[in-house]
DNA sequence: CTTTAGCACTCGGGTCCACTGAGTGCTAAC
DNA sequence: GTTAGCACTCAGTGGACCCGAGTGCTAAAG
């Protein structure tokens, strides 16, 4: 009668997740003791699927269908159940040649952490571009295409590669824009994104009055390069969203198109993602914790990975709520984990 | 009994082919003749279907459905039959609308103007950027990311920025690179990529026994850069592949499935991009054209849009093979020239 | 008070069947 | 060559039916 879930109840909610995540159907009470040796009658085990559906942990989808866990079941099961499969040396070496580690672009990278949390779980792998905001400036070029026309490349300390088109009112020379930039790569070399706006803006206000004409022009580019627009969040890559087409759960044609329509809406995710960047290490997101209606159904197991000057970027799989969290979890965590030794390797 | 196609069987064909993609349903005799006064019986008809499903034009999915156009019968459509529909005002400006215009990164261009196709058609657009290797020029950077790690910046005349990972056997100082980079920046500039190539090897016999070190060291390192890997094909974008889930052909979970893997495996749709390169303007592949198993419900509308220095590129709109072709075309048609329009005020 | 056995009840899913309607092919008349 | 008429086909629909897995409840046993 307390509210407080006895030893014996959490076991038999614990089979009946175990049983939900293997058959994707609603699990009975003689399955459960048929599949699990747990000296127990049918009709006790319907007594506490009573219980545990009135506490929220069960739900059924009809009268005479079996239980199928909420949300909530799930978060308790994550939360309090969850054994954490140890990760095995095969495996290990699965996701090392997965990931091919060849010399690359960091983009590619990403990419193929994505991939690989996609071809190990058979569900959806995400991976979010550290920030541009949070890397720390190594070089910026202007390079003219145009009159008027400027790109702005800008390389992070992390190799990220970014670029922006400046459209300008007045004309800049070849060799002012070289001066410019080999101005601005000594000034703001090492600091944060955020930290060479507030320089730039403080070494402006201390040489305003000597009409510092270069230095002038030279704001007035970096104003529009550093200026943040939608493309500021990190970029996101999803890969293998065809891996759920093969999930039970969204035979549904409707299903469906709402899940891809979701994945379609990049910055949805992302600013999921950006959440669970904000907390080191694996996080879980069960159902409609994910805040977004799309991703009802689904759950998102993420872990943040870095890169040796300290940017963050975050990672994780996208599959059903039913996933088999005690499979994917270390999936998730050990791709972070070489991704973050691999970046570190290679600057 | 010429195996020429009368005058009246042209029209009657045209009538079926209309009706299915209005309907997306076999089309019988009596509707046609509904639909369309062409002051014909339905008997009549029915012995022109008769006809016309010898000739291959046409297939019945079972004795007692209506017929159903096949690709030979849509291909003679769109050669013989089609009138493409005059583009609008009021529709001109619509693409211009969804197509945000401002001052922006090459690759949001190209993303932007999928997502236009994939409004516009509501169907999958796509856009494949202009291969790297017939690009021309403009500059070449070099930032030391760590001793032996180089990351080499080429900007393109169309203002496309790759960037490629280099890992060296020895060092190059900063003062070296930045020297090796003047120097290409001068030799090379306006040439494409297969020129820029050409010409190195050039140099490079006719200095080989100066010993001129630091063109070597240039050489080595440009080796690495210029390199084609996989990447080497432009990047393809495509935009809006969830509408593919509206269409009643794709209602089946296992059509779809293929659809969404064809779109994953992002090659095979390049290659046949590619292809539609060699020529210009429009091109139209219909079903089993398109050489791809799992696009063979489906066809694909292309034209090539290209920048003032000529580098070229495709864009089109993938939809099931039942597209209205009609409106399409302009859709297509409209927005490579768009692009290409854009493309050249941009530089 | 908890557990269990037994029993009546529910409900989704599959099968069988008949009916309907859109469509065809063929033949004979115009 | 065209058309009207007719017999035939076949997918789809909806009702009747049963089956089986599952539940809730009750009463007896521990």
């Amino acid at each position: 009668m307390s509210s407080e879930i006895s030893d014996r109840n959490r076991r038999i909610l614990e089979a009946i997740i175990e049983d939900y995540i293997d058959s994707a159907e609603p699990v009975g009470s003689r399955s459960v003791t048929r599949r699990h040796s747990l000296g127990i009658s049918p009709a006790t085990v319907r007594n506490v699927m009573a219980d545990l559906e009135e506490m929220g942990y069960l739900s059924s989808p009809h009268t005479s269908a079996g239980r199928v866990p909420t949300g909530k079941g799930f978060r308790f099961y994550v939360d309090s159940l969850l054994r954490v499969r140890e990760f095995s040396d095969s495996e290990r070496l699965r996701v090392e040649q997965q990931h091919n580690l060849k010399g690359r672009r960091l983009e590619e990278l990403l990419r193929d952490a994505g991939k690989t949390l996609s071809a190990m779980s058979h569900y959806t792998g995400v991976v979010l571009a550290p920030r541009v905001a949070e890397t720390h400036f190594r070089q910026i070029d202007f390079v003219k295409l145009s009159n008027r026309r400027i790109l702005a490349i800008f390389v992070s300390d992390s190799g990220q590669v970014q670029n922006r088109l400046i459209e300008t009112e007045e004309d800049y020379s070849k060799s002012e824009l070289e001066q410019i930039s080999n101005y601005l790569n000594q000034s703001l070399s090492g600091l944060s994104i955020a930290q060479a706006q507030a320089r730039l803006i403080e070494e402006m206000a201390k040489e305003k009055d000597l009409y510092n004409c270069l230095l002038r022009r030279a704001m007035r580019l970096t104003d529009v390069a550093f200026s943040s627009d939608d493309g500021d969040h990190g970029e996101l890559f999803i890969e293998g969203a065809s891996q759920m087409l093969d999930q039970p759960e969204f035979c549904d044609v409707d299903q469906m198109r709402n899940l891809f329509r979701a994945f379609e809406q990049k910055h949805k995710i992302v600013d999921l993602l950006d959440l669970s960047q904000k907390a080191q290490g694996i996080q879980i997101f069960i159902g409609t914790e994910t805040r977004n209606n799309a991703l009802e159904g689904c759950s998102l197991v993420t872990s943040t990975y870095s890169t040796p000057q300290g940017s963050l970027g975050v990672l994780g799989v996208i599959g059903p709520m039913r996933m088999p969290y005690s499979q994917v979890i270390p999936i998730v965590d050990y791709t972070a984990r070489l991704l973050s030794r691999v970046l570190d390797y290679k600057s």
